[in-house]
DNA sequence: AAATCTAATGTAAGCGCTTACATCAAAATA
DNA sequence: TATTTTGATGTAAGCGCTTACATTAGATTT
């Protein structure tokens, strides 16, 4: 490779005949140095190929403009998809992104906090609300500012998300209002998983809202695979009375669910509605297509990476940023069957 | 925040009575350290709280286990998977990742090169060799091991992939031996994009030695959305004579596609055959479903953490390491209609 | 013209860590 | 026992940068 040493800053302010410390401000505080040093200085930045190291900025400075961002896997379209938008913008302050996963596990998502907290990340995007006291404590302890997202509500934070129980029970309303009574739900695992819960929890309180008890609306958990999606609803389409509306915690699931009705011969919407949510490009794809909450990640995305800046800089934020979500009514949606199976 | 300062190797040095040289020692080769001063030190370590500065450690160590991506998008599902599993291995060896994305543009590729650079990684990981040398060069410059994913056969550098062209050939091949004589192609943009080159090169080959001409295999270009998949395969269908299969540079052009035959009333693959590449879910998810090429992206992003690992280590590497793809055929391949429309 | 202020730049002290080298004691060898 | 070797640990010199403070010269005020 090269032999050439990389140049300091001491070569610079050689180079330019000035002092180190008038370099180092050319290049954080320009306006604090005359128009003609400067000139001098950035020539010889130029000419010499010159890149502050890193790590000595990082050391003298105590920030890293660096950005840690932990999310469960970016296997997920819309966590890949809001995680892109937030890198853009990101990018656009100068700051870079470092990505961690937690694979939806508390633990290992401690694990990660820690990795990036020795790494001097000036503030990390983490998901959600749900998390033991410990390490949203840990957080704090070294001052590191946080953010959730893809949620609102938590206790205390900070957030940038929507109100996943508010979306979902309107999605659920659409549902009841076709004049479905027997409801049935497969919800993604709610353990530690507030967006999967507060989904849930919306469901569950529009079905009581319009009278349903809770035998009326059964619920299965299951992981985000179309394996898993699928198996559920073949689960619930061996009960009885048979649910003639299927509400799933997300698109994936709502998709899986789909295909297995397909190879049970089940209809839908005819004999079985099914919705979905977060409407990734899935959802218009099917067919039919599947009725959804349309949530917009990228914006989620960008607004927590403004949020977060604002954090990082001790601007003033408000606790929280709602996204607007809206429920798309597509294909999967009808009423019941006239004629339900037993 | 916390008024306790983060500690420091001397603190935990002066709290476990030893020097500062042992306490790095400890960290960083413990089998330096005999075991009970090693316990000693660790049990310090852990009653403060200790982590490691990161900026001290960069600056005097000359590394930062950091890991570099520049990928043009995590909203391209390909990436975002092949990503996540790199993520996944890296992390097993201790390194961070660092993701930038490129959008497809050389320069803004170059410059978050600088970026990496800058912030002094270990490595980076690109997609495909078709760049500008300079860029190439920069990195040689910098001493920057570097590996290009997503395909192979770049004339130097390393790469971990699989062969895109041989791919494409394979699956122009099933096609053309389903009786087709009128093929088209959506190829994705192959400016400065040897992937979506590759691809189309690969079906022009097999066409050329099926004996089709140039005129009977038209092309159109379009950037990887549904819209300008459904947009291009409009162009092509309004072509004489119409084309009876379409060949689309990846999933989400041949989705574009279908859903544009499907407006037109133009039934797949009784009327035309259409194929993709990648393999993502949607391929399976629609009707019918998609004959496409597999693409094992998780299995590429785990190889290429463990090469870029071997490089940065100096251990020795082959030059390339090609993950083996398959021809996935399903619904959408079909013979051509006995009476094409003229 | 003296006194005061201001803006531009320089001086130099670290930031927290790693590591070459020095030191020392115990083990191995003569 | 004297000598050499070995392994564990300490000493201290930076790594490249930022920044508080010092210095200086010109502008402004009295």
């Amino acid at each position: 490779m090269s032999d050439f040493a990389k140049p300091t800053l001491d070569d610079v302010a050689r180079a330019a005949g000035v002092s180190t410390a008038t370099v180092s401000r050319c290049l954080n505080a320009p306006d604090r140095v005359i128009a003609p040093t400067r000139e001098r200085v950035m020539k010889a930045v130029e000419t010499l190929g010159y890149t502050p190291d890193f790590g000595g900025r990082a050391l003298a400075s105590r920030r890293t403009n660096t950005v840690g961002a932990i999310i469960p896997t970016m296997d997920n379209a819309i966590f890949a998809r809001g995680l892109q938008s937030f890198q853009e913008t990101l990018s656009l302050f100068g700051k870079t992104l470092l990505v961690a996963s937690s694979g939806y596990s508390p633990a290992r998502e401690r694990e990660q906090m820690e990795v990036m907290a020795s790494r001097g990340v000036d503030g990390v995007l983490l998901i959600g609300s749900a998390r033991p006291d410990s390490s949203v404590e840990f957080l704090r302890r070294r001052g590191i500012p946080f953010l959730g997202a893809w949620n609102i509500g938590g206790k205390d934070g900070h957030f940038v998300g929507f109100d996943n129980r508010a979306a979902a029970a309107e999605l659920a309303q659409k549902v009841l209002a076709q004049g479905h009574q027997r409801l049935a739900m497969i919800a993604g695992i709610t353990q530690m998983n507030d967006r999967a819960s507060d989904r849930m929890e919306g469901v569950q309180a529009a079905a009581e809202r319009a009278g349903l008890n809770r035998d009326q609306l059964p619920v299965i958990e299951a992981a985000y695979t179309f394996d898993d999606g699928a198996r559920a609803f073949g689960e619930l389409m061996a009960l009885l009375p048979r649910p003639t509306a299927v509400m799933c915690g997300n698109d994936v699931l709502a998709v899986g669910a789909m295909q297995k009705a397909r190879e049970l011969g089940i209809r839908v919407p005819e004999d079985v509605s099914i919705t979905g949510f977060d409407d990734i490009d899935l959802a218009s794809v099917v067919a039919p297509e599947l009725t959804t909450v349309r949530v917009p990640h990228r914006r989620m995305g960008q607004a927590a990476a403004e949020m977060l800046i604002k954090l990082i800089n001790k601007q003033p934020v408000e606790r929280q940023i709602e996204i607007p979500t809206s429920v798309v009514e597509r294909g999967t949606l009808g009423p019941p069957p006239a004629d339900p199976p037993a």
